[in-house]
DNA sequence: CGTATGACGTGCA
DNA sequence: GTGCACGCCATAC
């Protein structure tokens, strides 16, 4: 894989639990600023339990995708406290 | 090396 | 608020 996966899996194994980040901003973390479309394929493909993908969401804060369904991607999120009002991911 | 792909983002009707 | 067209970018072929 790319050097960019690497550190795009490293960052988002450290979202804590209860926070989220959007796929842009994983991408700028990552050191390619407009790459969030890049970080999706990335999380697509990625099969690591270690990896908490389920909290990178939209920058519009609604959910984005997730292999499980996106159904399911909320309901971990608020299993994990992560605010939700009308289907949409409130930041704080 | 050119083309296709998609868990995105933004602007505009 | 909703839908759509386009641009973007790392990857896979």
């Amino acid at each position: 894989m790319g050097l960019f996966s690497e550190r795009v899996r490293r960052i988002v194994k450290d979202i804590p639990r209860g926070e989220t980040m959007s796929y842009a901003q994983v991408a700028a973390l990552a050191g390619s600023p407009g790459a969030a479309r890049a970080v999706g394929n990335i999380m697509k493909s990625n099969r690591d339990p270690e990896i908490p993908c389920h909290r990178v969401i939209r920058s519009d804060g609604t959910p984005g995708g997730y292999n499980q369904g996106s159904t399911e991607k909320v309901r971990k999120l608020k299993e994990e406290g992560v605010i939700l009002s009308q289907a949409k991911i409130i930041r704080r």
